[in-house]
DNA sequence: CTATAATCGAGACGGTACGTCATGTCTTACT
DNA sequence: AGTAAGACATGACGTACCGTCTCGATTATAG
């Protein structure tokens, strides 16, 4: 047979990691988390759906908390809302990118990780300078191309307007379970239009 | 008029349970929930500050989600809001009242408790039952008050706005936390004088 | 006029005891200890199969192992080995009975029931009083009319006899499980009967 | 000529358990066993002595009977009666081994063992295999050397004078508490020497 | 005929041990 | 050096039994 690896140079020693090792254990992690919810996961089930042994997990990542985190970071896409140069239209593509994220994807297991690691500000940080910021940024701009374009008032608290909308989902989804009916969602898109939302104070 | 008397009521037999180990229970879990947190919170830490033992607690309730679901659901007074004829002073006592309750009241522990009652239907729908829904009813008489004062539209699609309140206030303590100025509380209350919220969609 | 009633025996108010009760508690612990053994007898199931409440059982005997030693007492009949003139015979039925008495009677959880009562003085001393002492007393009985009638030596040591011949049934039932051949039931007997046994030190 | 080794023992992966551990269990069991008698031996209590986690107790043993009788098992040590050529002076070795062993060695805690273990087949059978069955080869022995140096019949029936001896310490001990006096011992030992004792049955 | 007094069945109670399970660390042997 | 297997200390979990203690119903004597 052929030896193939033309003499890599510098050559570490002992046996390379496995850069499999951290995405199956976040695949396993991610399975386990839609199948049994957060409380119910087990980093012990974890290392074994993902071939891994726990010393491997606990190498990458410092306790539980931390991995269903950046399973999270990870997961969570950045919002994808092309400027179009239609405000409404940006408006209502933010807002269902919202509900998605909030439902089904990764943020569905937020409130519940942020609950369950009020004692580590560690983790919580970093969740939310590496996923709420991000998206917040790019919410934050959608709003920002509106003003621009003169479709929005210049004094709109777009961070108010964004944690309402943000709320009202994960509060319908965790709290108090109800359907989200279309209407409502277009009914907050055209206050927003209307300028009819919370507005920053004068400085 | 027919007596609806309900049946004699078979005759219970055997020691009643001790009104007051429950009681003690709940007020030493409270302590325990208000200094450690939920996820702190000990059936032996429980047991013993309470002066009971683990039986008796496990006779009250079948685990410890359920014990702290009716700690809730016990300390979560009714929302007291006096009607006094002027809608938009209710108004933004009810909304103080949501923050108060999710900031540090009883509330601020749901989250967590729904996320381990997942697989316990059981105490998540008297969670439901009896915590949420009752706090909702009184909200909406506020609103419906306001309507038939003809102060508010009559087809405010209440349980939207009150989500949406709910939503925004529990998002800035656990999701995006930060604080809740004064104006915002009192341009969201405006908002919804001026019918600037979600309606009902026309039947 | 008519003497009032010489001695009415101060008659006892209230609710008189439940005569059945005691016996019918003894059976069902009887029940249990063959079926389940000394250490898997709960005092809650003896009084579900009586029919009892355990405050009923408490009365009648302060804890387990005394109401285990009073079933026992009660089981243990005594020895009934008749004066036939015959000696060998006398002592070959005196074994017999021994051996059924610990093989199959009450004496079977004897042992065991010593074992767990080793820190309850009490208990024990009342099992060697109104148990062991009785019986012993009857077996000895039967080698001092062998004696008399010239049967056997003047300076037999019974007890140390009897002790060789329980101990030897008990060691086959519970330390070392084998049966006891009929033969080697005679050749004990033989043994005694030649004087081939133990025997009293000259005082 | 074939080499009978073994298969190649398919290598055992992870930790080894630590044999520390295991015998220092054992110590702190037999301590605590020696203290407070079988039914106070606390698991618990026995973990803490070793400085050992529960769960490390329960890897070595399914339950608590099963520790005690493996404790038994390699606390009881080989009957040490060595050949001397003098029968008579290894039978009363023998016999005084058999006091001290069920007096006050591990073997006083046979029978309430034997008891918890009576639904535990598997524990029962290792008892009596690795205890019982050994020490009884011994004495065994014993018997036959004298046989062999023609001190002995040779159709002593060495189980009966055996369980016999067993039977009266043992009964002395818990049945009827007596003082077992230096004569009858050297009595037994005459009677057994002098073949007055039990014999096997002509096949 | 009512008051008093005892027993009864049912079962809650404090205490204490049980045996299980999850977390996060550490060790061994293999690659 | 990095890894899989898995033992380890810690500590909470929920269950079981013991012996005690109410509760309300029942059943007798006493007045």
């Amino acid at each position: 047979m052929i030896p193939t690896s033309a003499a890599p140079a510098a050559r570490r020693r002992g046996r390379p990691p496995d850069p499999h090792s951290r995405s199956r254990i976040l695949t396993a992690a991610e399975t386990l988390l839609d199948q049994a919810g957060y409380l119910n996961v087990t980093i012990d089930e974890v290392a074994t759906r993902a071939g891994v042994s726990k010393k491997t997990v606990y190498r990458f990542w410092p306790h539980k908390p931390a991995l269903i985190c950046d399973l999270i970071v990870e997961r969570s896409a950045v919002l994808p809302v092309p400027d179009t140069g239609d405000t409404r239209a940006e408006l209502a593509t933010l807002f269902s990118l919202i509900v998605e994220y909030l439902t089904a994807g990764p943020g569905s297991t937020m409130t519940l990780l942020v609950a369950a690691t009020s004692d580590d500000p560690g983790t919580l940080a970093k969740l939310r300078e590496q996923v709420v910021a991000p998206r917040r940024d790019i919410a934050r701009n959608v709003f920002q191309r509106g003003i621009a374009r003169g479709d929005l008032p210049a004094d709109v608290d777009i961070d108010a307007v964004l944690d309402l909308w943000h709320g009202l989902v994960a509060y319908r989804v965790t709290g108090r379970p109800a359907a989200l009916p279309r209407h409502t969602v277009e009914q907050l898109v055209d206050l927003a239009m209307s300028g009819h939302v919370p507005r920053l104070p004068p400085t």
